[in-house]
DNA sequence: CCGTTATGATGATGGTCATCATCTTTGCCG
DNA sequence: CGGCAAAGATGATGACCATCATCATAACGG
């Protein structure tokens, strides 16, 4: 069949986020492309339509994802942002949580173009939380930079060592509540 | 053909040991049986004599590359261990560097028991950290451990983070430099 | 309003994968 | 020292994979 240009657009931004969601939760290598368009409501073969190759679908979810964190992040303050983020919930949440931390190790292995996606999927976030006041008695924006990579590194560690531990081990939990108060301690108190 | 009782147990720890660096450098999902064994020196027929399945492997070659991590912090210094850590050599060195850095993410998808495995890597390497005293100033053991279990969540947060950059990237770079300046800041002074 | 065109379905391709069956060789136990 | 057992080689199995060829349908430009 074929169906209207406004449906296709539709169609296409469909997959992108199932193929999101779907590799945060098992991985790029754990999803084929005809379960994935199954699992958004299509059969495998319109998919070369849309994409080019796998990898060019890898290097749009990823994109997505991307932006997703960056969209959830807004009308959060960076406490209330890491707080959520290094928490029991988001570690249970791959599907829904944050990019990086659910495929930060599967991108490492990936091509340089998928690489440069993340890289500035990550440099958007920076922006925003930077842009949100990390060090607010400070001017310096270097520093804020350097404080808010610090930040996010210290959360994406919290959560992808948590993740790697037993669902119901006590060093999972152990991980997020040290890592979660040294992160909210070491920011300005709220007022 | 048949090998000495003391070959088999080498050629078995041969192929624990390979497998450990090639899932490192390429994950679980990226090596196959039959290239891992060629890998060993073997072909892929003998695999099954040695391991029940490939996860079974998976779980000892995780639980290999951990010690490794344990052994090679023997003889250096809590700020030495980071230093190194948390560096470029380290980024760039997966098939050699830590497993916690370079198989969590895929871990994290795995079963259970690989799971526990890890842990209990992860555990290992935090009570040897511990001993070599991190907060020497201090006392108090479960503050001596929290600050282990931040210490190395951190570091491990800024390689995966890293490593997802493009590799000439100045993001790559600059998230090292970051974090390292920080942890190294948070720890005692050498004398 | 009709022909062009592109979406998406169906099905085939060649490759790779984990696992198993079988065979040969040889160490080791009796 | 002879026969059993097991390591490792060879090869087969069926499942899955990414990608491509083909086809019907229906939207859209003219």
């Amino acid at each position: 069949m074929k169906v209207s240009k406004e449906q296709v657009q539709a169609n296409r931004a469909h997959i992108v986020e199932t193929a999101s969601a779907l590799f945060r939760e098992r991985g790029y290598d754990g999803v084929g492309v005809a379960e994935l368009m199954a699992a958004a409501g299509f059969t495998h073969g319109g998919f070369y339509k849309h994409f080019r190759s796998k990898a060019d679908l890898m290097e749009e979810a990823a994109a997505s994802g991307l932006s997703r964190s960056l969209a959830n992040s807004e009308g959060l303050d960076v406490t209330e942002f890491f707080k959520y983020y290094v928490s029991r919930k988001h570690r249970d949440a791959r599907s829904e949580g944050c990019t990086m931390a659910a495929l930060s190790g599967d991108t490492a292995r990936q091509s340089e173009d998928i690489k440069a996606t993340f890289a500035a999927g990550i440099e958007n976030l920076l922006t925003a939380l930077q842009h949100k006041g990390a060090v607010p008695g400070d001017a310096d924006p270097d520093k804020g930079r350097a404080k808010v990579i610090d930040l996010l590194a210290h959360a994406v560690g919290a959560i992808v060592l948590s993740r790697a531990c037993p669902d119901e081990s006590p060093l999972a939990d152990e991980i997020l509540q040290i890592c979660r108060a040294e992160i909210l301690e070491s920011l300005p108190a709220k007022q």
